[in-house]
DNA sequence: GGCAGAATGGTGGATTCACCCCATAGGTGA
DNA sequence: TCACCTATGGGGTGAATCCACCATTCTGCC
């Protein structure tokens, strides 16, 4: 019988919760209330997280993302190593899906979407605490959307190099590779985008959301 | 005595709230009940929520302006013909300073972020009822950037074009102008958002929410 | 082992962009 | 009237881009 047998058992779920909106805030304490799970913490920044799951050793984490002091992704780093036995859930607004892939990676239990329904996250909570890894629907779809473009690993940081306003040689030096291959991955990213223009490049990229508008 | 008044005194105001996110809604009601307002239909649509408003004849509608079927902006349009003594106050994730310019001209009598403070709103709640109408500081904020970004209106139509992966010579025969024209509008809009090549230059616009992602 | 693709690097040339200077005409408001 | 801004047009220069071809190396996969 493992750990999560025996919460389930005694009837407590224990949660701790971080966004730094405190009208998410609130509905997430909802929704998880609907859930059976009680709320042991809410806050609204990472290090407060990190304090907050050391302290309280829940059986759950709900973290946003975009969190001040410290993001999702290093409160998840962090307090993993001092609370082994949580569940990690990580929610965002939107993320580009070179974001949602490394995530994706880092051994999260969980990743989601707040535009998606939350009955998606509620539905999912019962396979999360059993240990089973659950990833949101618009998560998948977006992930899988931008690996039907078929751009690579370099591809991608030279997309978003250039949308920073680098030029090829600029790109090139903070890389630390030839101008010239540079320019062959733009070549690569404009025709597999099928546009001509770095204008272009750009919008296309926005609009399947290979880069994300706000920073 | 206005009608305010009266609610007033007799303790109990009554709200119509529409948002499609089921979280938003929850964490709305919440807020409400913290301000001393009953929620008296909570949808999830457009067309529910002028149904709703006209039935209910509530004294606040708070609305999102992302909505189905009918957006935020049409529920007000045709909402108020029905509720004329409805205070409508707007909610929105994020929207280009346009709209937000647009929407503080059809009478509002309050507009917000969603990504802003939760008190912010709360705090406004009582001149709003009281007829005051209430910009969100960080709407405020937006409208005023893209006022100071002052693009003219040719530029505005070189930077669509641009933004289509048209060339200066291209951009030029569509608007029957010299090409150099089109260069000396392109250089304008460059010095006017802070940017040094075409990148930056579409980045920034998508920012600003000079260019739509979804065209 | 062989093969596809990623990542690297190259030559060369035509086009476009970014930026500097300049001017004229028309409208708007102090 | 005068100052200011918009919109229009231009010259010239150097950097950056787009494109068509090419080659090598390394990795993952059947």
């Amino acid at each position: 019988m493992d750990h999560t047998d025996q919460v389930a058992q005694a009837g407590l779920v224990q949660a701790v919760v971080a966004d730094d909106h405190e009208i998410v805030l609130h509905g997430l304490r909802d929704l998880l209330g609907c859930a059976g799970i009680s709320v042991a913490a809410e806050v609204q920044d990472g290090l407060a997280a990190i304090a907050a799951i050391k302290r309280e050793q829940p059986d759950l984490a709900l973290i946003d993302l975009q969190l001040p002091l410290a993001n999702g992704a290093e409160v998840h780093a962090e307090a993993r190593r001092w609370s082994p036995q949580t569940r990690f859930v990580m929610l965002t607004g939107s993320a580009s899906p070179q974001m949602l892939a490394e995530l994706l990676g880092t051994g999260l239990h969980g990743l989601f979407l707040k535009s998606g329904p939350p009955s998606e996250l509620v539905e999912a909570l019962p396979r999360i605490l059993a240990g089973v890894p659950v990833v949101g629907r618009a998560v998948a779809q977006i992930v899988a959307d931008a690996e039907s473009a078929g751009l690579t690993r370099r591809e991608l940081q030279v997309l978003q190099e250039i949308s920073s306003g680098a030029t090829g040689l600029q790109i090139s030096q903070h890389l630390g590779i030839s101008a010239k291959t540079v320019e062959n991955h733009r070549a690569s990213l404009m025709r597999k985008l099928q546009v001509h223009s770095t204008a272009s490049l750009i919008m296309s990229a926005v609009r399947r959301g290979l880069l994300s508008p706000d920073g």
